[in-house]
DNA sequence: TGCTTGATCAACCACTTGATTGATTAAAGA
DNA sequence: TCTTTAATCAATCAAGTGGTTGATCAAGCA
């Protein structure tokens, strides 16, 4: 499996990014419309460069971009890397769902007619896969 | 809009934990079936300390769960975390998808654009780190 | 030309993170 | 019992993060 380590790097960004509870509320007020740094700004209680280091974090993490309106620099989200990070949670969201039915499929197989859903996964000792 | 702090925090951990390459492949092999830390700890060069250490950021994230087999701690993935970042995500990606849309039809009805900040890529310029 | 506004740069500080090594707990096996 | 195995705890360290204040840049406007 060949992994671009730009990717990679890209992905721990975006992580990172949005570990914290005032960049996701700059990407949730950025989904709603593009917006400057100032209006960005108002809602919290630092100041304003403060939330320009958390715009910089967001931009490189590829979340945001921005352009130039005179000696504004409006902020938009950029759903592309959002949509990135998604992907590669359901990746292994979807692989843990199926690993788990087979489970249940082996487990039902041999006899233990409970075939609980719920994991019971306590009592597994992986050896197949 | 209420917001449970206890969900803030834990999205908080769950994107921190993520944003570790290390942690993101521990998930991707957890994905494929419950392991040891000894299991998890041997694709990497680094000590099985610092791997422990990663297991219990995820197990603070909720990401993972660790049960008991004599002396074994075997580590398994929830799911229903993962589950949780990607409706954060896909709620904003969303509202900016429906905004986009409404923004686009707009423009379209008036022909011309004065708008605050219409985000076509064409007017973008630069993308210096 | 100056002045104001929007935003960034620079230096600094407290705190956290990721890693190390060495010691320790806990259960199995001889 | 003594030894091995699985894993964590404890102390320490370098590097990174989030915040501050003060200075600076860049574009309109009087």
């Amino acid at each position: 499996m060949i992994v671009d380590p730009k990717s990679e790097e890209r992905l721990d960004r975006a992580f990172m990014a949005l570990a914290d509870p005032i960049r996701r509320r700059i990407i949730a007020r950025l989904s709603r419309g593009s917006a400057t740094v100032n209006e960005l700004a108002e809602p919290f209680e630092i100041s304003k460069q403060a939330v320009s280091k958390h715009i910089q974090v967001l931009e490189q993490a590829g979340l945001v971009t921005r352009t130039r309106d005179a000696q504004r620099r409006p902020v938009h989200l950029n759903a592309v890397e959002l949509e990135r990070m998604t992907s590669w949670i359901d990746r292994y969201r979807l692989i843990h769902e199926q690993q788990f039915r087979s489970l249940d499929a082996v487990l039902g197989a041999m006899g233990a007619s409970d075939a609980a859903a719920p994991p019971s996964v306590d009592t597994i000792k992986e050896k197949e896969q």
